[in-house]
DNA sequence: TTCTTATATTGACAATCATCTATGTCTTGG
DNA sequence: CCAAGACATAGATGATTGTCAATATAAGAA
């Protein structure tokens, strides 16, 4: 599990990271795995691409997976905070949802920092 | 599977996504994959706060599971291009590699872009 | 060479997940 | 009220994955 002793002529002490508080952390793994799948990140990415709301009838017709497999990553991505949905009558539109991504972008911004700062 | 035909009243017809080469979503969702759990990416983000490498002895003292996966989850953070490995002795001194970074913030980039254009 | 130590690899296992079929819910049209 | 359609939910299943113990590999020390 730990080195004993640590070797001489091997390392300095390593620096720590920037905090990020646990729940932070969970929020940003939440986007990264929403995104981390093929079908899902194509259809992130469909969404992403509209001037207005898509329906959901759109992105079941354009990708050769079921529709409450469709149905089923939509929930993944907005609980992720990527998209957002709002009704008009049975149908269902989703737009993409600033949240997630602007929360990934903080972090990634802190992991290129030289000077590690604490973030949210 | 899909809709019959376009309900009427419904929505408009969906714009196309900035045209992406498989290759590179494949690269890109390896990233989200290799981020997209919480021990790994807390690995990456000690890795990331180095200014110099870091021997992998004190990442495996860093962290509550076994030296076999620590291995594991370098070689899942290197596969993805997110860190490179270079040895010295019987050691390894693991650092940032940009590739990987840079990837997903291109990727990021183009998802935010209100002008849909084709990126690489 | 032989022993010790650092890291990687292998094989196994439980948990998670992407997908499907079947079904439920809810809204609208007739 | 009833039938049809849009979307969500439930349950099942095969594939992937995070983890560990055991072992292999490789380098330096004695």
């Amino acid at each position: 599990m730990s080195t004993k002793v640590r070797p001489t002529n091997c390392c300095d002490v390593p620096v720590e990271p920037p905090s990020l508080a646990a729940e932070t952390r969970t929020l940003a793994v939440d986007v990264f795995k929403a995104l981390a799948d093929p079908t899902r990140f194509e259809i992130f990415r469909f969404v992403a691409a509209q001037r207005e709301p898509i329906c959901a009838c759109d992105v079941v017709d354009r990708f050769q997976v079921s529709q409450p497999t469709i149905s089923h990553h939509m929930k993944v991505l907005r609980d992720a905070g990527l998209i957002s949905v709002s009704r008009r009558g049975v149908w269902a539109y989703y737009a993409v949802d600033q949240r997630g991504l602007a929360l990934v972008q903080t972090v990634l911004d802190s992991l290129q920092k030289e000077d590690a700062l604490a973030i949210a």
